[in-house]
DNA sequence: ATGATTAGTCAGCAA
DNA sequence: TTGCTGACTAATCAT
């Protein structure tokens, strides 16, 4: 299963105004934007639309190195983003899962004690019939001694 | 629950040596070993003790902030693990209690399964007495006529 | 290169 | 201060 990187990474975009209980925006990751392409660019464009891009500016080698790094590190990011919702989703599907078969087992045991039930009504009237049957003096064959 | 903080937070004690695919270890924390403490005492050792000893031998403000912050990194790097341990157990746990419950689910099933066998039987063997009833004539109540 | 996962760092909350 | 957890970085593995 795939998630959307684009709003997972996307999560340190916000100005420096934090707010109440929010984050802190991440430190950049190299010294200054080298480039004018944004994170949410940077992830997503191909390496070689990146490489042409880095050409045609006139980046140093390092620069270069540097960019290529930003990106990794934002790819990182949201590959650890996935990975933790995926961890959820699998506890979830595993509690829900808990759940429907413990709802299962309840259903399946009342099911039981209610044919013990029938079982015991059963026999008790099998038990009246065959009294009838001594009472009126009326021989039963064997095979039909018990049920 | 508590686990050994020990054995968890020593995992950074081996030497330069990195064999086959084993970790690097953890650059230091400080640019140097400002005491000899070792990094399993300074988490083990008590604030108070720890205070002790860094006024004894004559440390400067910075380095005694370096220790304090030293020391709270080991502690998290320990939080986290046994963060990790937990997340495993827990789900480890849920897995197991799925397994026992269906284990449960499958022979509470095959209860019901065999009593309604034995349902059938019971009132097959019924239907035969009823025509060994009939066949000799013999009148029966309405009560026993059906189970 | 890409994606996933693990260990570790750090911030922030709770006790 | 301590312990825990979420989000992030970096290393490593597999593809």
């Amino acid at each position: 299963m795939v998630y959307s990187r684009q709003q997972i990474i996307s999560s340190n975009k916000m100005p420096s105004d934090q707010r109440k209980g929010e984050r802190k925006p991440l430190p950049p990751l190299s010294p200054g934007p080298v480039l004018d392409i944004s994170d949410d660019e940077l992830v997503t464009i191909s390496v070689r639309d990146l490489n042409r891009q880095l050409k045609m500016r006139g980046l140093s080698r390092e620069d270069i190195v540097r960019m290529k790094q930003r990106r990794r590190t934002l790819k990182n990011r949201g590959y650890a983003a996935s990975c933790r919702i995926k961890r959820i989703e699998q506890k979830d599907e595993l509690e829900t899962e808990k759940t429907q078969e413990w709802r299962d087992l309840e259903t399946t045991q009342d099911d039981v004690v209610r044919m013990k039930e029938e079982m015991v009504s059963i026999r008790s009237r099998f038990e009246a019939l065959k009294r009838f049957a001594i009472s009126n003096k009326i021989s039963v064959p064997q095979e039909f001694d018990s049920l």
